[in-house]
DNA sequence: TTCAAAATCACTCAAAAGGGTGAGCTTAAA
DNA sequence: TTTAAGCTCACCCTTTTGAGTGATTTTGAA
């Protein structure tokens, strides 16, 4: 209960100490001014600054409970029509079998899946994907996805 | 040059004239104390208060808030802009290391490539993926691409 | 301070993926 | 008819991937 109305408020409770501390300074600085008499700019120019650092510590124990937020700049999909680039298909000598493994490969299907889908067996589909990465030059299907979406191979 | 200069260091420029202007309200207000001769921690006080609020004001200036920044560069797909889905993103609870696996998993990268890139083991790119693969409900690094991209998590 | 999440790493085991080779079968072009 | 290309399938072998479990350290928030 009580401590955890302190810990809630621990901020206001250091701002308030804090502030009745620099008071402290602040009357004893006074007496100094009244016995002395001749220092007024230096009193003023102490309050100034005690005053600029607390405010100054006060603002970076507020604001360092910033959210951390993430950034991601950049681009992709101007979306919508997808238009197959069949000069890149026929460049890269890329057979309408191997790119449909490519299509099903890019909908995150395994081999065999793609082989039930296609009605043909495991080894058929390895041939084809392996053709297809020699002609696509990667070695993998994420990257041969990549690279097909790159070239407008598939959507 | 001269304007590079002014806007590189604008903030200690705008520091340096909102100190003259505080002397310059000093000058005043000293000015009253010496009028009034009554209004000691009138005066006081307001310094206090005006030097307060100028080191609020310059740590909010000046204090650089703690930001995580994940830049995904992709030169690729020109002129359209990405946004980031950090509702899904916190929805289905994926750390900011995870998100990093699944961007270098789009990119093609095998696990032994992205942990070389991030300077960790093979087996924390492994966990790591797991993780990720629970989380997005799928079961391989392909359909995790293809989900990624359709809740925006990645470009 | 305490607690939970995140990040790190290790280990095993099984499944999937990939490289390489060879080989039928069909079809279209030379 | 010969030839080339495409599609199909098999076998072997290695690497990669993924599941499951457990552990330590770091970090952030209450």
């Amino acid at each position: 209960m009580a401590s955890g109305f302190i810990s809630r408020n621990k901020q206001n409770i250091i701002y308030g100490l804090s502030l009745a501390l620099l008071l402290l300074i602040l009357k004893w600085l006074e007496w100094h001014f009244v016995v002395i008499q001749h220092s007024f700019e230096i009193y003023a120019g102490t309050i100034a600054l005690l005053f600029t650092i607390l405010g100054v510590w006060l603002a970076t124990k507020l604001i360092s409970r910033k959210e951390k937020t993430v950034v991601v700049e950049k681009a992709v999909y101007p979306d919508s029509s997808f238009i197959l680039n069949k000069t890149e298909l026929n460049r890269l000598r890329i057979s309408s079998r191997e790119l449909e493994v490519l299509q099903l490969m890019a909908s995150g299907l395994s081999n065999q899946q793609i082989a039930e889908k296609l009605f043909v067996s495991l080894n058929t589909i390895k041939t084809h994907s392996s053709n297809l990465f020699l002609k696509l030059e990667v070695e993998r299907r994420t990257q041969a996805v990549e690279k097909g979406k790159r070239l407008c191979l598939i959507p």
